[in-house]
DNA sequence: CTGAAAGCGCTTACAG
DNA sequence: CTGAAAGCGCTTACAG
């Protein structure tokens, strides 16, 4: 009838004339509970309302149950990101674990146990293990080694002094296969005068150049990279870069951006200029983000498998016990997105 | 030397010569404790690396000192509960409270305490309160109540019969001001054929349509409305009003779209047209949500305090014990944000 | 200012 | 299949 009869185990085991340890075992689904006790049990706790304190279980199960999501200097959540921490819930619904969201910045020569961390990581036992996402360095990991605290980092933003991807403890994705495979699709459609917009100071941007220069280089061409480096804003890296590759690489018939967002600002450059795409100029975005559904022409780019991260780091962290070494898989791979922002070169063949 | 050499607050007791009340009293900034032990024991608790276990604290203090910012019915986190979400942690953070960010999605007419609420919420005390965001039904805060969770709610997205904003457990903003001022704004530049795009099907759209025609009324104007209920993507909804508005209201000079996103589907439609905006026709957002900065020309819009709703949220939960009511709040000011997507009419004095 | 002891509300070998 | 008891690692009146 009335809600809440019952505060603690004891007292639904003293309704049902049972001990304790039998209300925990059919709370926790044990095999060792007759048919009848069990039933009886399971009808009080419905009839009751009674629900188990949560803490008290995780301090006498020794874990809590929770992986914390935790997004570095990033300032909010945005739509990449948004999308890898679906993926991460997504496994944990299905395999009875929480998720904690939390953020925060830090440099990469900050001392770590600082004020900085969010009190959910710093704190001991609070949670099993974290997802480390958004752009990283090398003394948090550390950190989390020295506690002991599992974690999973998402790997292609990590800054270090390697291009290469980090191997353990790690889920990425093959930055330089997209930037090859979305080449090889320009140089298909006919294009020889292909040029990459990017900042190469940042890995991740750099993987892509790489990838690109390669097919370039397969083929005999030259790669033609615009390189600005001191623009923090991926738009307005774009729209900046236009003007020099117009003088630069006049001859340019496709440009490969290094993500979707410097895409959106070459694209509106172009369009000022009545440089019409893709008429005049090919263009080709990376990273497949939902905002540039609002763009027209629809922009073609390169996706890279964002849920699956999100649900490979989760499965990885829950695969890992303290200590022990996470096996390391191989990158996920990008898969090319055609819209209508890349047309064949009228002098190309079919 | 040697990390984690303590474990537990025994161990650091025992190191120290001191009981454990004594260790807990400092790691709780208790008054009692003397200048001496105090001392001694926190450089004991420095140099071992040691770290309190923060279930049982938990447990030991009653609370878990976590709120739960729910996310009902969106996909994912898009950039306007990001910023909301972003006050909340910015809350905590200066109030030592964490945020555990979670999301689900349920119907109207669905049994609560069932399998779709996320174990964070249905568990007792695992939480302190919730926070509840996205697009709501009375069910769920019905729930809330009978199991005693403090809640507040970001009160805009309610279903409800009423048109009035939620009053009690509510943080919201007044959304029929900010079309007020929209339409004056748009009427002070000489506009007096001003149509509203939106699907007045839902009722913070309703609001915002019924701020939109009081002014029109004020000045004796008809208002003109394009209602489209069967869409529930909102770019989409704004190409498809184009058509019918310029057939329905073809002397309109001015365009209060129902939320960003619609007025993004219009002028991308209106382009495609070969009418100008702002020459031809003048286009205001509402919202003014991030992903605006990408359109040119810069889109002129309602600005929604986000992170101050969340601020707003998080304090007003953290104000409630349970079982107590919170007082009801005015709701939050909207800013009209001017940017180059309006035109004074040539024909309008100055 | 300090300590012994009870308590927070569960779970889990262990013994039967 | 079931129960008594110890334990998870803290905190907090209470007494001194």
């Amino acid at each position: 009838m009335g809600k809440k009869l019952f505060k603690t185990v004891h007292d639904v085991a003293r309704a049902a004339g049972v001990s304790v340890a039998t209300i925990s075992r059919v709370l926790n689904q044990h095999p060792n509970v007759s048919q009848g006790t069990r039933e009886k049990v399971l009808a009080l706790i419905e009839q009751s309302g009674f629900r188990p304190n949560a803490i008290a279980r995780r301090l006498a199960q020794g874990r809590s149950g929770m992986l914390c999501f935790l997004l570095a200097n990033r300032d909010i959540i945005h739509s990449f990101h948004s999308r890898v921490l679906k993926g991460v819930e997504d496994y944990c619904r299905q395999h009875h674990r929480q998720v904690i969201f939390t953020r925060f910045d830090y440099g990469p020569n900050d001392a770590m146990p600082a004020e900085t961390l969010p009190r959910m990581v710093r704190e001991y036992r609070a949670i099993d293990g974290v997802l480390v996402a958004g752009t990283n360095y090398p003394n948090l990991l550390q950190y989390f080694s020295s506690v002991e605290l599992p974690y999973v980092l998402f790997g292609n933003n990590l800054v270090t002094g390697s291009l290469a991807l980090p191997a353990k403890h790690a889920v990425s994705f093959d930055e330089q296969a997209g930037a090859r495979d979305a080449t090889q699709f320009l140089f298909e459609l006919g294009h020889r005068h292909i040029t990459f917009v990017g900042n190469l100071a940042l890995h991740w941007y750099l993987r892509r150049q790489h990838g690109y220069a390669s097919v370039m280089n397969r083929y005999g061409l030259p790669p033609a990279t615009i390189d600005i480096r001191d623009e923090a804003d991926c738009v307005e890296l774009g729209r900046r870069s236009v003007p020099l590759l117009l003088r630069q690489f006049p001859r340019t018939t496709a440009i490969l951006a290094q993500d979707d967002e410097t895409a959106i600002g070459i694209m509106e450059t172009l369009r000022r200029l009545e440089i019409r795409v893709p008429q005049d100029i090919s263009l080709m975005g990376y990273d497949d983000i939902s905002e540039i559904r609002y763009l027209r022409p629809a922009l073609s780019s390169v996706r890279v498998p964002k849920a699956a991260i999100g649900w490979q780091m989760a499965e990885t962290l829950a695969g890992v016990a303290p200590g022990k070494r996470t096996r390391a898989l191989p990158p996920l791979a990008t898969e090319l997105v055609i819209r209508d922002s890349c047309m064949r070169l009228p002098s190309a063949p079919e």
